[in-house]
This record gives C-alpha cells, structure tokens and sequence, in this order.
RNA sequence: GGGCAAGUAGCUCAGCCGGUUAGAGCGCCACGUUGACAUCGUGGAGGCCACAGGUUCGAGUCCUGUCUUGCCCACCA
C-alpha cells in the first residue's frame, strides 16, 4: 500500500474560537432547509477550477500520487460506468490530496476506432451515402467534426459528477502528441522485432469490414444445425462429414479422419469430390479429429476455420479464401459467387439437397463469434494483417505481478491477469477502417520496399522509388496501451514525466483488465522499461435495476448519471455508488439507495444548521470537556483512524458507511441531543464547551467525508467559517486530512455507551409499560460501576430517557418494590410506575428475562468447563468469556430478587 | 470444456485475523415529544447465514463436495 508521510503533513488540531457578532451568523437564506444541492455544486467547482486545485506544478518535493483516467470513448456519452470510474478516483485523489500528496489526475478522451468508425458510417449512412462516395478526406472532417463535439459533451458531464482532474493536461489519444508517441511505439516495437506483417487467419468483421483482435469477439451460444454431408469418392462411395457452415464447403481442400479410427482406415489417401465444384480432395489422418463427433469425419477448411487452418499448416493443404471483404462470396465460389454469405447458405444446402446429398440434419448448439460493436457474425478468414509477438511482453508483465511490482485490488484478479497472460495469442493491431492512427508504414511502388518511420519518408530509402502509405489504422487499444506515459509526454523525458510516471493507481472496471490493463501494463514495460502503476484496482460493474450491464455497446435511454444528478445531487449518487457494494462487486442502482444517500447529505446538512447556531453561545472559555463531549471526540478519532486504514486497503465502503455512522448515530442521535441542556443552560463555559466540541466534531467528519460528498461538505464548510474564525483553509478541499489524537481509549468511551444503552433499555420498557412519550416518569438507579460517570451526566440519561425525578441510591439502599426493573450499561434501574405497572405482564417479562440469562450463563459454563477451550482459545477471550459470565449471573441474581419480591 | 464471483431479513447489500445472542438502508407494524432535521425521531416484528459433510475448544467466516445464479476465457467441425 501507498503509505501516508504523516510527518509532513500535520493534522491541524487547534480549537476552534468563534465570532461572536450574531451578524457574522449565517443567515436563514444560507443554510436554508432541506438542503438543496442546485447550483451549489456548479459553484464550488467552478472555484475549484478557477483557483487550480486540481493541478500541480510538478516537482515540488511533496510525494506525488498519479492516476490517468481511463479515457472516455467519444462514441456519444457518458453513462453511470463513468460516474463509478470518477467517483472512486475522485476519492483517491481528493483524499491523497488533503494527506499532502502532490495528486496529478489526468483526463483525456479516447477516440474509440471502430465505435467511432461506426458512429460515423451510420450518420453518413442517413444521408444516404456511403464511406467511399464522400472519400477519406471528407470522412476525416467528419470525424474531427464530430470529436469535438463529443467531446464538450463528456467534458461537462466529468465536471457535473464532481471530478477535480486536472482540465490543464487533458489529452486526446489522437492529438498530435499522442499521435507522435503511437509512431515512435510502433517504430521501436518494429525494430526490435515485436511487431511483424503476415497473411494469417484474422477474425474479420463483414459489416465494419476489417479484421479484429480475438478480444473484439464475443462468443455466444446459438441453436444451429448440424448437417451431415455426403461427399462422392472419386473411386465410388462416398464419405460423409458432418458441418455447421455448409457454404464453407466451397473452400474445402481435405477431409479428415483420425489416424486411429477403424472406420475409416481404408479410406485415407483417396480422393472425394467437393460438391457443386471441380476440386477433388484428398482424405488425410489428423490428430486432431474428434471421432466421437458428428461421423467421425471432418472437413478441411484452412481459410475460414482456424482448426482447419492449423490443420491445414500441418499438412500443407491449399488454403483458399472463398469470401470478400463484404461478406459476399467471391468468384472461388463457383455457381454461388455473389451471394451473401446466409444466402449462400441456404443456396448450398439447398443444393446439396436437391442431389439427394443430405444425409441427415441435427439440431446443434455451439458457440459462435460476434463482432464486439457491429454484433454481426465474424468470419475467420486469411488476410494480410499486422501483429504484435505477444510472448515477450506477456512475459514480462507476468513477472511484474508475481514479483509484486503491480499490486491488484482486489488480489483475486492477478490470478486472472496471470491466467490469460499465460494463452495470451499474438495480437492483430490493424483496422481497415478510417479512424484511427494510420500506420507509419510505407511501401515502395518500385522495389517492394518496407518502410517503417516516424516521419514521412520522401522517397524509398532503398531504391529511391515512389512511396504509398499503408491505408490501415491501429487498433484503438494501441494507443490506450500507451496511455499512462504518453499522456506525461512520452517519448520524451519531460518534466511531468518524470516527476510523474510510474503513476500511482490505476482504476478501472474489471471487464477491461485485459483491454486495457494487460496492454498498459506490457507496452510500458516494454518502452519504458518501468510499470506504468503500482496499484491497480478493479472496480465492479454498474447494472440497471433489471441486473443487465450498463455499457457502451448497448446504451439505454436511463443510463445517463445526468437524471440522477438533477434530482438527487452528484453528492448522492457518488455516496451511492462509493458505499453500495464491497470491493470488486458489481452495482445496481437502486433507487432507494439513492434517496437514502441525498437523505444522508440532508441530515447532515441539518446537523451542521445546529452546529452553526450552537456557535452563538458567545466567546467564553470553555468548560473541561464533559463525558459525553470526551466520549463523542473518542468515537471521532476512531473513525478517524478506521477511515485511513479502510481507504489505504481500497475498502471506499467501509470507509463510507463508518463515516455516515458517526455522523448520524453517534453525533446527531446522541451528541447533539445531549448537548442541548448544555447550549441551553445557565453556565456559559458548559454551553461554550459543548457547542466547542460540536464544531470539532463536525469539521473533522466534513473532512472525513469530502472525498465522498465533495459539494456538501464544501458548501458547508464555508458556512462554519463564518462562525468559526479559526477554521483554515478557506476551501476544505485543500484542508489536512484528520489524524487520530488516540482519544479512542478514553475510558468515558466506554461510560457513555452504558448510558446510551440504559436510555434505549428504559425507552423499550416505557413503550411496554404504555407510558406516553411526552410523559417524565420517575427512575431509580442503583449505579454500580458507572456512579462516577453519572454524578456529572445523570442529565444525559434524564433527558434522553424522559426521567424525572431520578433518584441514585448507594449500595446498601432497598429500590422500590412496586417498580419495572432493568438492568443495562452496569446499571441497576427501576421505573416505579405506580398505578401502571400489570403485575402479571411485569412477572411474566421478568421470567423470560431470566430464561434468556440461565441460557447464556448455561453457554457460558459450557465453553468454559471445556478443557480444550481454556488450553487453546487466546486468554483474552477466555477472560472476556468469564467476565460476561459473571456479569450474567449479577444480572440473573438481581432480576430473580425482583421476581420473588414482586 | 476451463476459470472466477455470488447465494445472509420481504428487497438491496455489509459482515475484517474464526470468538458471547449475525448487522445496515429501504420496506413493514406501532407511536411521535424536546425550536437541527418529517428527506425526521422513538420502539418493534422479521434470519436453518443455499445444502451436505469435514477441520476446530468454537464456523456466516476455513476445507471438500453438491445445487442455483451471474460473469470471464475457450478452435471441437
């Protein structure tokens, strides 16, 4: 983990003094309720911005923390997978910020190559013209065109969520600087062999019309037909061989069989003939045949089945390409060139039917490939593409993980990237498509000549012949792959490069760790010769309330964060999301979740209205801190703590929900409520002390929490200044992150809980006993162990339990007889409802109490008669085990003395 | 075919190194008072922690197996 340097970076812990002028008390139009995040938000970040928060000088001695933001595809808008992205690497940054980190987070966008390309041809496409009527030039207008528009749009929506990235160094993975860093990559990885030119089997896309990587295509299982295919032996008989695409028949250049199947021993090294064609094809002995499968026999299709095509290797067959780039078949089709490659389905059963060549027809599912954007069926077919030797570098980011070099949060997923790492294939990086970095590729009209540079050469370097550039494009990947040091700067060794890079955290959704992360992680390796990150961690994926994915091949009419930003604030749906889930969990959003977190920023917001006003008390020297004030600030600092240590381990959930239980359960149910007799009393230092420590509390947990809920807690933060003069900086986005002052051990910690808890025992028994809420009845304590506690806040109890009078009795004191008794916090308690108390309900209550104690104590002795258990469970376990023993059976004795006496 | 994750209250989900009687929010029931808050407060009901074994003094938590769901990877025609 990334280790805070505490010592640079002093927690300001000064007590606050308050202005006392009630002019300089925030009026009623400022902390208006409920709180309304309109406008607020817009505001604070404008400032934000305005007064550069968000970027660094670079190089300014402090310890740096780096994350590049994954860029946006402009394919259209941002939808809640972003608003997951920005929300948990606005988190880090806003809270590396205030720990006094030097945070860099860098934005940029992604022109996204085929969904762009596809964006594109469909608007082209509505004005009824086609890709090569408008040409290149015009497409490229086009397409910058329409970068920049969506870009504006992806830009506002960042802003509106919150993010505090650095506008300052936004980059574009196809602005000139990036373009120069894709060539210089391709160039060097050229040079040292690692990227080559060949004719393979490529995935190729029909309807986006270019090849794509084996990522790019998505496997789906359909129900289809298995055709059982005669096929005529050239000496009589025939052979019959089982397909699921009967018009790759007309590429067929074998079939076969297994060396060691019986069936069709005699039948190797003769001929058969391929059907509607000319060809004969020769019968060869494979390994790889399955003749469990189908008839045992296989057709050979090298150039459009990439089992055939090794088979096809292996036995050095013909390998024929029977499709066109469209999909059509070309003219090796014979009767059936010119049709598309469904209808030529049809047309080939069709006409293996008709010549009764059909054995049998079979019901079949099997799995079959997608083009990731276009959804149409891809086809493997040969072509000359170029690739990147992936052994290397996989091998190289492998070693990085196992070596801990790069560290997964959470560490499932290194198994995950090491698994894929390990079947990783060479990698097909180029497009026919118009978006996209071009190749820097030329090829001598005269020679023949390979030309790979940075620049334009004039002329072929080898024989001085006219040049053509490469038509092609990278994949979009390629350049993300360079993302995280090619935004710095890369190639070259500028300032931000090196004062950034390695970066420090990448985070991103887990389902493109190998997109993405892999490549990052290979190609910086590869020409930076370090990590591009330390840390990676993996957040879940947003799905909609139906569970499907929220992504941006499939975008739905509800997927914009923008509805939700309006109606709830971007505080709350950054809450939401932060505290929805654990580690790696994918996110629904729920509707529900997302008022109760707006519900949060409102209760706080009505928290800090109190704590506000409560500053009117006057300049007075506080009081000594009571037990409630050094109980609360006790709670504080071990949320304190707990929060570092949660956000250290990538635990934003924990972190969240424990920072919203202090505020509302602990600060707001029990600290405010008990400081109200303080504020509202005659003794000025009380009411000084107690309206001192609700600021503290406060200001803390607003820092606590504006990672989380940036806006609120800013905009509230600038009200508590006006009242509390001290209170620095002026932005709480810029203030220290809270440290603990070890006030978690103070024993009143412990006290106040009794109390809380007597409260909530008396609360119980006044609701069964059917005493009216408003009503002040009359307890009598024997106090126990918390006697010292309750001589300073026996108000506590009085006023949050309705009691009055209450009555302490020493030791030796008799309680009244008529009376509920209960026993909590150490405490003995009786509530002397005369006149209200049935008698029977009181006995019957009291019985079952004493069930319940014969039962624990008969667990109790249970586990601590067992030998084993005393031997081997930890002695402070065995300990506590005796002391709730004990305190169970003074429990159990009390309340039977009750049930005789009653 | 291989792998991963999940299965806990009506719903959505937490639950750390195994440690008394398993938590939250929403929903539900009942009642609302104190000039922060009705986007609120107080009290309550509600659980075979998927199932079966095992390890252990002790299992929601660790191990094995089974079932269900989701996802990723994969060339069986």
């Amino acid at each position: 983990m990334v280790e805070s340097d505490r010592s640079e970076f002093p927690g300001a812990h000064t007590p606050l003094t308050r202005v006392t002028d009630d002019a300089a008390r925030t009026g009623p139009e400022a902390l208006n309720r409920p709180y309304d995040p309109t406008g607020v938000e817009e505001r604070w970040y404008r400032l934000w911005e305005d007064r550069g928060y968000f970027s660094p000088e670079g190089g300014d001695g402090r310890r740096p923390f780096v994350i590049s933001m994954p860029p946006p595809n402009l394919t259209g808008v941002l939808h809640y997978g972003h608003a997951v992205i920005v929300t948990f690497e606005d988190l880090l940054i806003r809270w590396r910020r205030m720990q006094g980190y030097e945070t860099l987070w860098l934005p940029g966008t992604d022109h996204a190559a085929i969904g762009t390309n596809s964006v594109l041809l469909d608007q082209i496409a509505k004005q009824g013209r086609t890709r090569d009527e408008i040409g290149r030039e015009v497409f490229e207008e086009l397409f910058w065109d329409w970068i920049g528009k969506s870009g504006a749009t992806i830009r506002s929506q960042l802003r509106r969520v919150g993010a505090s990235c650095d506008w300052s160094r936004e980059r574009f993975t196809m602005d000139e600087g990036l373009t120069r860093a894709v060539n210089e990559a391709f160039v060097r990885l050229y040079d040292r062999g690692l990227i080559y030119r060949g004719s393979y089997l490529v995935n190729w896309d029909p309807q986006d019309r270019t090849a794509v990587s084996d990522l790019e295509v998505e496997h789906e299982i359909v129900a289809g037909k298995l055709w059982h295919v005669r096929y005529p032996l050239v000496d009589g008989g025939h052979i019959v061989v089982a397909t699921t695409r009967p018009e790759t028949i007309l590429g067929d250049t074998a079939i076969a069989v297994h060396p060691d199947d019986e069936r069709y021993a005699g039948l190797i090294g003769r001929r058969a003939q391929v059907p509607a064609l000319e060809r004969q094809i020769r019968i060869i002995a494979d390994d790889a045949v399955n003749p469990e499968f189908g008839s045992g026999a296989v057709k050979v299709t090298p150039g459009h089945d990439p089992n055939d095509y090794q088979m096809g290797i292996r036995h050095e067959l013909e390998m024929i390409n029977i499709l066109n780039e469209d999909g059509t078949l070309n003219e090796n089709a014979g009767p059936f060139a010119g049709q598309d490659r469904f209808e030529a389905r049809v047309s080939v059963v069709n006409w293996l039917d008709e010549r009764d060549l059909i054995e049998k027809v079979e019901e079949h599912e099997h799995s079959v490939g997608h083009g990731q954007r276009s959804g149409t069926i891809i086809e493997p077919m040969l072509s000359e593409q170029w690739f990147v030797r992936i052994g290397p570098l996989a091998a190289a980011a492998a070693a990085a993980v196992r070596d801990g070099k790069i560290q997964f949060h959470p560490p499932r997923f290194a198994d995950e990237f090491l698994r894929w790492m390990d079947e990783i294939h060479d990698w097909c990086i180029s497009r026919q498509i118009w978006v996209g970095h071009r190749l820097p590729v030329w090829y001598c009209q005269d020679c023949g000549e390979t030309t790979v540079n940075n620049d334009e050469p004039e002329s072929c370097p080898a024989c001085g012949g006219v040049l053509e550039r490469d038509p092609d494009v990278l994949d979009t990947w390629f350049s993300s792959g360079l993302w995280p040091f090619s935004t710095l700067g890369w190639p070259d060794s500028t300032p931000d490069f090196r004062n950034f890079y390695p970066t420090t955290v990448m985070q991103t959704g887990y389902d493109i760790i190998f997109f993405w992360v892999a490549r990052m992680v290979m190609l910086g390796i590869e020409l930076t010769g370090e990590v591009p990150f330390r840390h990676v961690h993996l957040s879940g994926l947003m799905r909609r309330d139906d569970g499907s994915k929220v992504s941006k091949s499939d975008p739905q009419p509800g997927d914009d964060p923008a509805e939700v930003i309006d109606r709830f604030g971007a505080d709350a749906l950054r809450y939401m999301i932060a505290t929805a889930g654990s580690p790696g969990g994918d996110l629904k959003l729920v509707w529900q979740k997302l008022e109760a977190a707006r519900n949060f920023a409102n209760k706080l917001w009505n928290a800090a209205r109190f704590t506000v006003d409560a500053q009117a008390v006057g300049q007075v020297e506080p009081g000594p801190p009571t037990a409630v004030d050094r109980w609360i600030l006790g709670r504080l600092d071990q949320t304190v703590s707990e929060t570092t240590r949660r956000l250290e381990a990538f635990n934003f959930g924990e972190a969240g929900r424990g920072i919203q239980d202090l505020i509302w359960n602990d600060f707001c149910d029990w600290c405010i409520e008990a400081s109200k007799p303080r504020l509202r009393g005659n003794d000025p230092a009380a009411a000084s002390r107690a309206a001192a420590t609700l600021a503290e509390v406060l200001t803390t947990s607003l820092r606590l929490l504006h990672p989380f809920m940036p806006f609120v807690t800013e905009e509230l933060w600038s009200h508590l200044r006006r009242v509390l003069t001290d209170l620095e900086p002026e932005n709480i986005i810029i203030a220290d992150w809270p440290e603990s002052q070890g006030r978690e051990r103070d024993p009143a910690v412990a006290e106040i809980d009794g109390l809380a808890e007597a409260v909530r025992v008396i609360r119980n028994a006044r609701r069964e006993a059917g005493v009216e809420p408003a009503r002040r009845i009359e307890a009598v304590l024997k106090p126990g162990a918390r006697s010292a506690v309750l001589e300073t806040e026996s108000d506590f109890l009085a006023r949050l339990a309705r009691i009055d009078p209450l009555v302490i009795l020493g030791d030796g004191d008799t309680p009244p007889e008529k009376s509920i008794s209960l026993i909590a916090g150490g405490m003995e308690i009786h509530l002397p409802l005369e006149g209200m108390i049935d008698i029977d309900v009181e006995r019957k209550r009291l019985t079952s109490e004493l069930e319940r104690l014969d039962g624990e104590i008969a667990r109790a002795d249970k586990a601590l008669s067992n030998k084993k258990f005393i031997e081997r469970a930890p002695a402070d376990v065995v300990q506590k085990r005796r002391d709730d023993r004990v305190a169970a059976v003074s429990q159990r004795n009390t309340t039977r003395t009750r049930l005789d006496t009653l």
